[in-house]
DNA sequence: ATTTTATATATGTCAGACATATTTACAAGT
DNA sequence: ACTTGTAAATATGTCTGACATATATAAAAT
């Protein structure tokens, strides 16, 4: 009875990606606290029948995500969770595939859009281009279709993610744009939590088309409120509760 | 007369480290244009006398940031600077550490903050314990200190980020606190571009000093407007023009 | 002309040996 | 006792050469 136990066996881990995932997956999680001494290196390779050469470089990805941190001696060990590099694109990713990650994460993932994106709507109002609205209504489009049937899900969440994506990324800031990679988690979260029932989506729907419609008549006012209401919808199926101050620009 | 004859050699390179830092700098300062073909891995080895194997690591997290891309047959091509992961920290200590970055870069960066460093400071008034108040002293004292003498500017450019980046950590939130490693690049900036006169240092002081009370006396309001006043102070010696609405919360 | 096949190119992976950093234990010296 | 020095054990870092695989290019067959 070791530490690697419990862990799930990947049996044909096709390349360093889905070994890296398997590893984030059983840190994100919580399963290793931060502090804790990692397996060793030939272990891990044991255990996962991969070369020492793949699970390095599996481990590198996680040492680049600020996951872990390895010394020459000493060992690796996992790191405090305010060290893990949540904007790394990489990071989110790994979450957005996660089962049930931590609860911490997904409550301040969430309660920073809930800060930031009311803001950044206005800033797509301001700077949205017609290639920008036209990847927004596409986006808008497929949510719309995929409403119908509770099989499509998956796409669902894919054009739900993309119309806020086209958001940050209309702010034509490249900082923002960056930020947009965080968005897939909360919104992955999202549809295996809540049991989305045609009535709710169908006010979802509609609170993005205002936010939609905001942006192309070049509103940020008028895009703030409506980009807010989206959120709150979402918060509330979430079971997020927004106490928080929320952002506004002056009149 | 190759790509790489222009490209500084790094005679003792100790370890992957400074490898990686030497190709990131090439591409951060805009040498190889975006889908420029690399160099050949092998290429590289030889001309900075490296292992293969170093030379992969050091690759390797070029990869993980977003700044090259690999396919096996094809190549190695440069990433569009919209791809770049701009909040990676380890992006953030490259552009912190190059002479000259591409100016676009320095400019967006510093608009998200101009737009959301005074939010930041309203959630710090809003949730600063003692502790981060003790942090935020010692930083403000080691500003005053290293501002007599002009041969301590980088010291005070460190304390400098210190007191910025433990602003960002009192929002504890996890995101937030994040978002503080993207803050070296743009106050690194600040001292190489403009040559800090003791009187622009006592203003500067003053201002941080505003900013410092409020979040004691946690007056969010105040805490926003102090740190606006900082900002733009430093805007003006950066020479950045700042046209976009900031943000701010509704009273 | 299209498809197939061969070949060159570049990155990905493997395996084994060796190098280096850290800790621990033990022993000698004061 | 306390320090200091040395040696061994442990774990990660690096080197080397060979081979695997994916992509592009060009030639050959249909």
């Amino acid at each position: 009875m070791n530490a690697l136990s419990n862990i799930p066996l990947v049996p044909d881990a096709g390349g360093t990606f889905a070994l890296a995932t398997t590893l984030a997956h059983v840190i994100l999680s919580g399963y290793w606290a931060p502090g804790d001494i990692f397996p060793r290196e030939l272990d891990l390779c044991r255990h996962f029948d991969a070369s020492r050469n793949r699970m390095r470089n599996a481990m590198a990805s996680l040492v680049s995500a600020g996951l872990i941190e390895r010394t020459a001696g000493r060992g690796t060990v996992v790191r405090d969770i305010a060290d893990w590099h949540l904007l790394d694109p990489q990071v989110s990713e790994w979450m957005a595939s996660l089962e049930t990650p931590h609860p911490q994460l997904i409550r301040e993932v969430y309660a920073f859009r809930l800060s930031v994106e009311p803001y950044v709507t206005e800033l797509a109002a301001l700077h949205a281009t017609a290639q920008d609205l036209a990847h927004l209504e596409v986006a808008f489009a497929g949510m719309r279709e995929s409403a119908v049937d509770s099989a499509r899900r998956e796409a669902h969440a894919d054009y739900d993610v993309a119309f806020h994506q086209t958001i940050y990324r209309a702010s034509h800031n490249l900082v923002w744009h960056q930020m947009g990679h965080l968005l897939r988690p909360s919104i992955m979260q999202l549809i295996k939590t809540s049991h989305h029932q045609v009535g709710n989506l169908d006010d979802s729907l509609k609170r993005h088309r205002r936010v939609m419609d905001a942006i192309r008549l070049q509103q940020p006012d008028a895009a703030h409120e409506a980009a807010k209401q989206v959120l709150e919808r979402t918060a509330a199926d979430l079971g997020v509760d927004l106490k928080g101050r929320p952002l506004k620009t002056p009149a």
